[in-house]
DNA sequence: TTGAAAGCGGTACCAA
DNA sequence: TTGGTACCGCTTTCAA
């Protein structure tokens, strides 16, 4: 007999001593009088098992409430099932969204979600140490990465896809949103309508969405020749958005034509601040917008003028091409760009959308 | 020499195949010139090795790359440090906050969190077996259970904490918040403050914590004998808020004095069609109150009156129940009750607190 | 303090 | 189709 087989009879004979222990392979076969690669057989999907086997097996297995232990069957087959998501904030509004898809899209193929928020970028390093320790198939960040830390990816096999982030120095597996293109276009449109002083609030520096969003719509104002434009800067949170206006009226000495904020929410903060605080009727005297379209964008109080992020698809596109990662490890890296689609609302004077452009 | 340490040489001996192998501790202890306990020891915190060795064995590690294999690990500790955590559905914008905070706590003790969102209820089962087969060491289930599921947890000595739900038929391990106290609060100041016509607009069929908070508002109002009450189911959703105060005031032919919302985002959705469609000032001629206390309920467009959570205590204490479970396997099942906090916002008339009381 | 050896609970290959 | 056996990579006695 097999070497563990004596152990096991020996904890069997022990008899008294309470069964902390779980149940094993080698109980069902034990008990069903089969061997213990029998009753694994049983457990794999395409194995080559008699139906009477399989039914016994499966009976004794029921009766003694097994289970496989996956920890175990990882260790040899170096599949752990999981997935890593690397996520920095989530009180963004925008994060909790994208997170119930992944966990969706993954728990549909087979993998589970382990989650690492992160209170600060910098903590990033002791969480890739569990990754690498947990030996997860593969990781979806929706937070930077530096060079060093991209690196420690490929050099461990380590399959990696961002989410609406990516390096501009080297290429990596990203999903991203359009960002430039929409913040263009939306400048076109607002300038068209007639709008003149553009005020900017931007997201958190170390946000490589937040300043492409900015950084796009600055450039589609100089390209117009307006010059009227202030930035602020802003955290992604509501209380910015009012704090930006705020400063933005003050560089302006008297209010700007119009608000590009760096997130949703931002603007939302903008909004109310206009109308409460400062009396601005919004759009009239007023034109907001933001990015992301988030649910509270859409309320009735709001129906902020924005550009809606395909969260759906990204989200299914970013699972599907770590699963591709992961079956075809040399796979060179792969670039899924998105275009977000304009929610007019009703934050903004758009105009109708004919007028000259690009 | 071991039984391994044949086949290790062997692969090394192979020399061209590419090595899609991760780094062991054998490398390790071979590269250094020690036994592989040696490194194993190493990596354990208060083991017993001499300075020497210790900084050895670290250097190669470095040298190597090697990050212990958790999986490997935690097949002999039986100890996995993973947590699972489940959660019905994250659209409701008071679980994304209950996540984070859990996911700080979980990282700040060593723990790892496996995520699983349930789009179904029914779909409870399936994830079930992922926790049985990862061998978590504990779940928090921010989801209901039946009495069938929970007893499976115990069967298997898995530990198990209730975020916000318990079961009535037998104790279990749970932090809550008390719904029953805040909503007869609400509804003693609501009534000391003149409204006399109520409606009440619940939370999906399945909550737990819904029935509750209507429940408990519905008793109070007979208690004080007003019986001009009208109820209405709703989705936690936003939509729900305008649909419901729609039928309520088609119940009532005219509309309620004070809506009392089994939610937040429902509240607000209240707000926003009361003022938009109905042309009803709010809090002037309706009151509206919700629960949670979400962050948008605080935004200047609502403020919200409701009965804040304290979410983070409530996170930490699960925590720390889960973990307490783990370790003394055998305690007994505890329930920790948090009281809401009135949030007295701008949304309802609540007269000034010094009435009649109960 | 160090090393040898026996598992943890599975999978996978091989021969029967 | 079935059973035997060698691992996966680590922890943990037990001697030395």
């Amino acid at each position: 007999m097999g070497r563990r087989s004596k152990s096991h009879e020996t904890v069997a004979a022990g008899g008294t001593r309470r069964p902390t222990r779980a149940i094993t392979s080698y109980d069902v076969a034990r008990r069903a009088g089969v061997s213990q690669s029998a009753v694994s057989r049983c457990f794999k999907p395409g194995a080559s098992v008699s139906r009477q086997m399989r039914e016994r097996v499966a009976r004794v297995a029921r009766e003694l409430g097994y289970t496989p232990n996956a920890i175990a069957r990882s260790l040899i087959t170096r599949r752990s099932h999981l997935a890593g998501v690397l996520i920095s904030n989530l009180t963004n509004l925008y994060y909790p969204e994208v997170l119930s898809e992944l966990s969706q899209r993954f728990v549909h193929r087979g993998i589970r979600l382990l989650l690492f928020t992160l209170p600060r970028e910098s903590d990033v390093d002791q969480v890739l140490d569990q990754f690498w320790s947990y030996r997860v198939d593969g990781v979806i960040s929706a937070a930077r990465l530096s060079l060093q830390q991209v690196a420690m990816f490929d050099q461990r096999q380590m399959p990696l896809v961002f989410f609406n982030r990516y390096l501009k120095e080297r290429p990596v597996n990203a999903v991203c949103c359009d960002q430039a293109g929409g913040a263009e276009m939306l400048v076109t449109r607002l300038a068209a309508a007639g709008h003149r002083r553009f005020g900017i609030i931007g997201g958190p520096p170390d946000s490589v969405v937040g300043r492409e969003r900015t950084e796009s719509a600055q450039a589609r104002l100089a390209q117009l020749g307006i010059t009227a434009v202030k930035t602020v800067g802003g955290n992604y949170d509501y209380e910015s958005g009012g704090r930006g206006l705020l400063e933005l009226s003050k560089a302006f000495k008297g209010h700007p034509d119009a608000v590009i904020c760096a997130n949703d929410v931002m603007a939302l903060g903008c909004i109310d601040f206009a109308r409460t605080d400062l009396r601005l009727a919004v759009p009239e005297r007023l034109s907001v917008v933001g990015f992301d379209g988030v649910a509270p964008a859409g309320w009735r109080s709001y129906q902020l003028t924005t550009l809606r992020q395909p969260v759906q698809r990204m989200a299914e596109a970013a699972v599907s091409m770590l699963l591709d990662c992961i079956e075809e490890p040399g796979r060179p890296p792969e670039r899924r760009v998105f275009t977000a689609s304009l929610v007019e609302g009703g934050s903004a004077r758009l105009g109708d959308g004919q007028s000259s452009g690009r």
